[in-house]
DNA sequence: CAAATATATGTAGTTAACTACATATATTGC
DNA sequence: GCAATATATGTAGTTAACTACATATATTTG
């Protein structure tokens, strides 16, 4: 979207931008994951992630952990299941509970991705870390939301 | 995503956490239109807003302001067509293009909207000033990225 | 100036998230 | 200790974007 947008509906333009930069940003672990020769869906990073730092989670946790909806997660795991790259186990103390870990196989993919979290995180810092830096002031504005949502800082304009 | 994911995977953390930021700011836009009465769709508004200030586009240059890919604009433009907010016609210099226009129905709705995109500039505003202001950054970062890709500067780190 | 290429639009099918609903088990509180 | 409520998982269907392909018209080039 151009700069005309912008200037005349911040919002939609601010979602828009973050948008298309989350895209991007996607997009480009990708290949750097095909560079080291490692091929692997990026969608199921979150979840083979935490699992790898948790060992054992089940589904709503997990769901929680990676902010998808519970179906979402359910959907990924089969596809993981599929690649055999974790499994799943009833949960004794609670039989509601389906819990899942990675297999020696998820494990071991996990385990030639690690490397690349480094670079990952190099060149992140290199991008972000400008005059204005990207993480802080998501945290910035995560944190004056909290404070007060935007809905009720435009109804104090509305009102006035 | 929690802190110890954002941590050793930076990429697709920010690139979460951007896009749940973008959902929020979105989510809220709607609710301040519905707190002035205006009920319409979000997912109409660039195309919408678009054709308010430029008056007449056809379907690939609407695209490409909005950043879209064309078939979504077609769907979009399906559904503003049987809403009557927008009409087109041919383009007589260039047959192959389909010229896309406000009709009289959707530049009045654009004109109840226009007040309300003051108030949502200010409350952004207010969001998004914080010590590291999120739209600089976003500017910075979308700058960085074109000077030199992620890739690029990821590959930098590999070939040490 | 006709053949090859490029551009504009449109359709079909896919994807990856979502919400709403259904069912099973656990927990709480009268 | 059982009825009501809450939690965990799962399924079905929706949505809003996408890519790949098809067709029509324009433009370029040998």
């Amino acid at each position: 979207m151009e700069q005309n947008v912008i200037d005349a509906s911040g919002l939609l333009a601010i979602s828009t931008r973050l948008q298309r930069l989350s895209d991007q940003i996607r997009k480009d672990g990708l290949l750097i994951y095909k560079a080291f020769g490692i091929d692997f869906q990026p969608k199921w990073f979150p979840v083979l992630y935490t699992l790898y730092k948790k060992s054992t989670m089940n589904v709503v946790s997990l769901s929680d952990e990676i902010g998808y909806a519970h179906p979402s997660t359910i959907s990924l795991l089969k596809e993981l299941e599929k690649e055999k790259l974790i499994r799943s186990k009833k949960d004794k103390a609670d039989t509601r509970k389906r819990l899942v870990e990675l297999t020696e196989k998820g494990t071991a993919l996990l385990s030639t991705m690690e490397p690349v979290w480094d670079v990952i995180i190099k060149a992140t810092a290199e991008i972000t870390n400008t005059q204005n830096n990207l993480m802080k002031a998501i945290n910035e504005v995560e944190a004056s939301l909290k404070e007060k949502s935007f809905l009720e800082r435009a109804e104090a304009y509305i009102n006035k």
